[in-house]
DNA sequence: CTGTTAGCGCCTTCAG
DNA sequence: CTGAAGGCGCTAACAG
């Protein structure tokens, strides 16, 4: 059941070598005389012979890993990042291995450990809040680590962000254009930063237009859950005076709010338009949702697997990195 | 900025014992006596001796890391799989490398090697067509594969299935059963046994009710591709006598058809009622959607990660087992 | 260009 | 219950 597979000593002795030689053909590193290469790759063929990595990894001290955890897997925005980190990182000879935080602190605290336990050559992370105390200790390993998506205050780390204050000025100011005096605001998160900026962003288009900012009509509640979208939109819309137009904070928040007016709150549509950050697959097919800011995930996630991988290469020295990319908005 | 960190010698140094001993407390397979264990536990705090997983899998032939391999990552289906997986994995100690096979025969071979290669200790794969020649040599070396969702016709292994045929044959009697006689069948992949088993669903719902199938409304393409829903639906609706009601095959299909109502075939909206597969986040929040058949995705993570470890264990032994797990209808 | 020789860090008999 | 010793499979000096 378990077939001990072929060794490179088994290769040298079919070869007639040595295994330094073997070593060398497999890894193309050093030169070998063509002939004995030769002879090495036929008893490679011959025995069906595969380098064990892992044997290759305790000696090199290098595991052609790159962990990555976020705090939820199932998420439009995780699974565009994934893919694209996937494409980036295969192409250069490593694998992605994924974790979820479950967005608590501790899972994502033993998560990295984890990782770096299984000597992970780095680590892309969507933090799950804004303190991150343990990342330091990764890096002390000598494991690098690249925000994504998120940052964390109290670590110097590179990261991929977008520009979420532009973004979001620019939505509302779209609203603003078509006519709306009063809007509201849909999931201030304040214990994440990019929620935080999206909310300054949408403030500043408001101040700018000499509109107030009503903060009976901001709520505030989770990112990630849907649930939280769906309670939000409806008990401020039970509000009397309730706004028309709304500014909501990601993609999940969209979908509660959607599913709320869809539902328990079908009373309220028709008077009711949105705009949204994250543009998905589905996003042109949700009502109301008039205006979405759409982020480069692609390019976030390959950009953050070659960061990493410049750094991994430069043996993590240079200073950190903090790239905002472009959102672009997107009128449906 | 390499720190080569704490080795189980150094350990053994500073609680002045055997490495034999060190390793016997940290794995806690055999006795040690109290006193000398808590010495033990004293050296590792003081060090921050943290075991080297690698040198652990070489000796122990065994990488506590099993792979998935899909044809596209960034899907819905495939992320509450992943996060599923995550779930039961990381409580046995087990992380998850993911690859995807980009669609491709070729790309699936490699990924497969490449996972084999890494020795990981299970593979759990969504194949991309029904012939998977190359996975009989992974098994070979000893590394057990379960499918999911989808079955190769020419593997011996575990799958997870859902019974695609009775969760089509229920969602088209629920249309007939609202008055509809003519049905069309929007994504028949012939390529791929789950959606040959939706479409025969299809085919007994109709003929059961003496309905006709009618092969002018059934559109063939890729089952994972929205834009193939999208054409689909434009072309079949271009034909003169389109029905009203439609079975689609799943969610990204959906997408595409919702997407080409919603555009430049907003003229036949009104008269058009799906039933598809798949119940996603936001398929309350599509229009045209009746009926969508729910697969127990996280249900079927599991449960392969479960038929997964439980053949590791036992050392590969026993004969395939294929599980068909229910679906569930639910109206919008 | 090629072979010999040490380990990488850990587990695991085998004696004591 | 504990220590000594060998080896998992590979790479990287160092000689030749």
């Amino acid at each position: 059941m378990k077939p001990r597979s072929a060794t490179i000593h088994d290769v040298a002795r079919v070869a007639g070598v040595s295994t330094a030689s073997v070593s060398r053909v497999v890894s193309g590193d050093r030169p070998v005389q063509d002939e004995t290469a030769a002879r090495v790759r036929a008893a490679i063929e011959q025995l069906g012979y595969k380098a064990n990595l892992v044997a290759r990894s305790l000696k090199t001290r290098a595991t052609n890993t790159i962990g990555i955890v976020a705090p939820i897997l199932a998420s439009d925005f995780f699974m565009l990042l994934a893919e694209s980190m996937d494409r980036e990182l295969t192409a250069n000879g490593y694998s992605l291995i994924v974790c979820s935080s479950t967005e608590s602190e501790v899972e994502e605290a033993k998560r990295l450990t984890l990782l770096s336990d299984r000597l992970v050559d780095g680590i892309v992370m969507i933090p799950t809040s804004d303190h991150c105390p343990h990342v330091g200790a990764i890096q002390a390993r000598g494991i690098p680590v690249v925000f994504i998506d998120r940052l964390a205050l109290d670590v110097d780390a590179d990261a991929v962000l977008v520009d979420n204050e532009g973004g979001a000025r620019e939505a509302t100011e779209a609203l603003i254009a078509d006519g709306f005096r009063r809007i509201g605001f849909l999931g201030a998160d304040p214990d994440v930063l990019t929620a935080r900026e999206r909310y300054a962003g949408y403030r500043a288009a408001m101040e700018g237009a000499g509109l107030a900012v009503e903060d009976r009509f901001t709520s505030f509640g989770k990112l990630d859950h849907i649930e939280s979208g769906y309670r939000a939109m409806e008990s401020m819309l039970a509000q009397p005076g309730a706004p028309e137009a709304w500014f909501i904070v990601n993609a999940d928040n969209q979908i509660g709010a959607t599913n709320y007016l869809m539902t328990a709150g079908r009373a309220h549509r028709g008077r009711v338009v949105f705009a949204s950050f994250d543009e998905m697959p589905y996003s042109p097919l949700l009502q109301f949702c008039r205006y979405s800011v759409s982020q480069p995930i692609a390019e976030m996630g390959g950009l953050a697997a070659r960061i990493l991988l410049d750094r991994i290469n430069r043996g993590g020295a240079g200073k950190a990195e903090i790239a905002r990319l472009k959102t672009t908005l997107i009128r449906h």
